[in-house]
DNA sequence: TGGCTCATGTAATCTGTTACATGATTCT
DNA sequence: AGAATCATGTAACAGATTACATGAGCCA
């Protein structure tokens, strides 16, 4: 049985779409699925090399000796992991949110504080919305191909959610001000 | 200048509100906050020790020597740390929803199972809500005292995130159904 | 040639969780 | 008396980040 580290799960199921380098892979988590989760080189490099050890993943032999670029492919040992994991009920959902931990804690200082905190979320989820609703419409394009609807519904609920914290923000400066 | 330890940050916010033991302040995280924040004994208590060394908080004298429990209260330098804290912009706000990361990947099992997946995540929230709303009902009801009309603000962001989640929620179970 | 991005990897460190150990107090 | 909850604390470990070290390939 393998480990629960969520790393090796993200992996594998970037693997299961595509051969990839670490470096692709980063850029996967970046790109795909960074609304709801981050990883870092130090993280996806030793976690690729232990997945290999285990069987999970093997190297690709770089054809024209591609001299440094190390590509991985997942094996069936690592699929029959990944469907293992999906299957599993047990799923821990967590925020941090600072912004809350802030707002919770306002009453410690003067309410134009607490406001400017307010808009300085405002304005990351702002960003994040146009990049989420971006990944929306393009793949609403390619609904197609078999993984993209699920690609589709996982931003549809970023763009869901940030919606959602834009609507409070408008209402809780409003509550605020008074 | 004291380390970015959010724990420690957690742990003068609700000093500033009232003097608490250790086993208080578990409490109070997991009944006001935890929504969006978590914190364990094994945080706590050496976060506590570490603050006190530092001069953010100190030990009350147990009046009739109370033995066992131990009172904190925040010191002056705590209350600036928390004011500094609290106006600075930087703020991380982390989702870790493994739920999606299941649903990113459901191409690799059948549509069942992520169904079922969104069912156990609906129930999750379901509940969730509840607490929420009671959280938020009983708040407006003493929106009279200083730091209530905060934490309400708090309740209040939980309540609409987890609605457009199971919005969200229905809509997925929809597309996924046909 | 200089700078940017691609690309891999390691070491130090941080932060926190889990499980355990211990015992007092309160309720039934 | 026994169970549940209150209460404090430690040790082992997990999981990840940050900063660093290193160097190739490409473009202007």
């Amino acid at each position: 049985m393998a480990k629960d580290r969520k790393i090796d799960m993200v992996i594998l199921g970037i693997l299961a779409h595509q051969d990839s380098t670490g470096y692709d892979i980063k850029k996967s988590i970046d790109e795909g699925i960074r609304f709801f989760w981050k990883g870092s080189f130090g993280s996806i490099y030793p976690a690729l090399t232990s997945m290999e050890s285990q069987g999970l993943v093997r190297k690709v032999e770089s054809e024209k000796e591609g001299r440094g670029k190390i590509y991985y492919s997942i094996t069936e040992e690592g699929r029959d992991n990944l469907r293992q994991w999906l299957t599993d009920e047990r799923t821990s959902n967590e925020l941090r949110f600072e912004t809350l931990l802030k707002l919770f804690f306002g009453g410690n200082v003067k309410p134009e504080v607490t406001i400017h905190n307010i808009e300085v979320f405002e304005e990351q989820i702002e960003k994040e919305l146009v990049f989420l609703k971006m990944c929306k419409d393009n793949l609403s394009r390619v609904l197609d191909e078999k993984d993209h609807l699920y690609f589709y519904l996982t931003a549809s609920f970023g763009v869901d959610t940030c919606e959602s914290y834009l609507k409070w923000c408008k209402e809780s400066k409003a509550l605020l001000k008074e």
